[in-house]
DNA sequence: TTGTATGCAAATTGTTTGCATACCC
DNA sequence: GGGTATGCAAACAATTTGCATACAA
């Protein structure tokens, strides 16, 4: 267990952000100027194996990561991208069912609602109501 | 619209192994021998885009595609690598419950259990009873 | 001291882009 | 006939790899 790990584990599990692992490379660029890419990636992977932390695949674009490794639902803003995260405990009754319906061993799970979050939402309403593009014109 | 597209559409909506881009490409080989991995990967992203299948993304592997668009939980075996869906009820209220917890608006979702399918497990068991790796070896 | 994590840079892979031609409507 | 989907090949970006050195135990 090397300092550097140890840093990357800590800045997973003190945000909330859910950031790439270029995210992560950037923030800790302050404490070590010299740490690669590299070794991020193979540290995050090396946290998802063991099971402390899970990884938010997106196709398009980088992979996010998330320092709760337990059940949870994450909310994710398609206008601003943010991530929040849910705890919801139906969770835990539909992993069971899903398990027992399926004979399914489960190991860990990822729960991804695509939509808009609240603020985004009332900033489009707003924006929709001042400059209302097509209104049955006159 | 074009046989292409139509095409790609019909394999997705007749097939349940969820393939790959590459996948689907090499699949309509035979219908389309000039056809390029680039309309596959356009093609893709407007059936996306209109709604008519998801996109299940991994980190570590190409994005798979599922011509079911509706809210069901994809089974993932990590020791095959298979993918099978099924539909929960639970994932509707789920989402309702979601949605008045956050004020968010959900527009699609993707839930994956990952862990071993029903064989998988057999078949894991069974070789393991066979080579017992480190029994109290008395 | 011994094994292993690091850091570097190049390689790999999945995916996207621009543009001319062919095709659908 | 007009617009647009196709196909090609090059560009792109995220991620992984190999290997020598530095570090932790």
């Amino acid at each position: 267990m090397t300092s550097q790990r140890l840093a990357i584990y800590r800045y997973l599990i003190g945000t909330d952000s859910h950031p790439t692992a270029d995210d992560i490379y950037q923030a800790l660029q302050k404490q070590f100027p010299t740490m690669s890419p590299a070794t991020v990636y193979k540290t995050l992977e090396l946290l998802v194996d063991m099971g402390l932390i899970t990884e938010l695949g997106f196709g398009d674009s980088a992979n996010r990561y998330d320092g709760n490794p337990g059940l949870h639902l994450n909310l994710i803003c398609v206008h601003c991208n943010g991530i929040a995260d849910l705890d919801e405990p139906l969770l835990a009754r539909l992993a069971e069912q899903a398990a027992a319906a399926a004979q399914f061993e489960i190991m860990r799970g990822r729960h991804e609602f695509y939509g808009l979050c609240a603020s985004c939402r009332k900033e489009l309403e707003r924006s929709a109501s001042q400059s209302p593009s097509r209104q049955t014109a006159g």
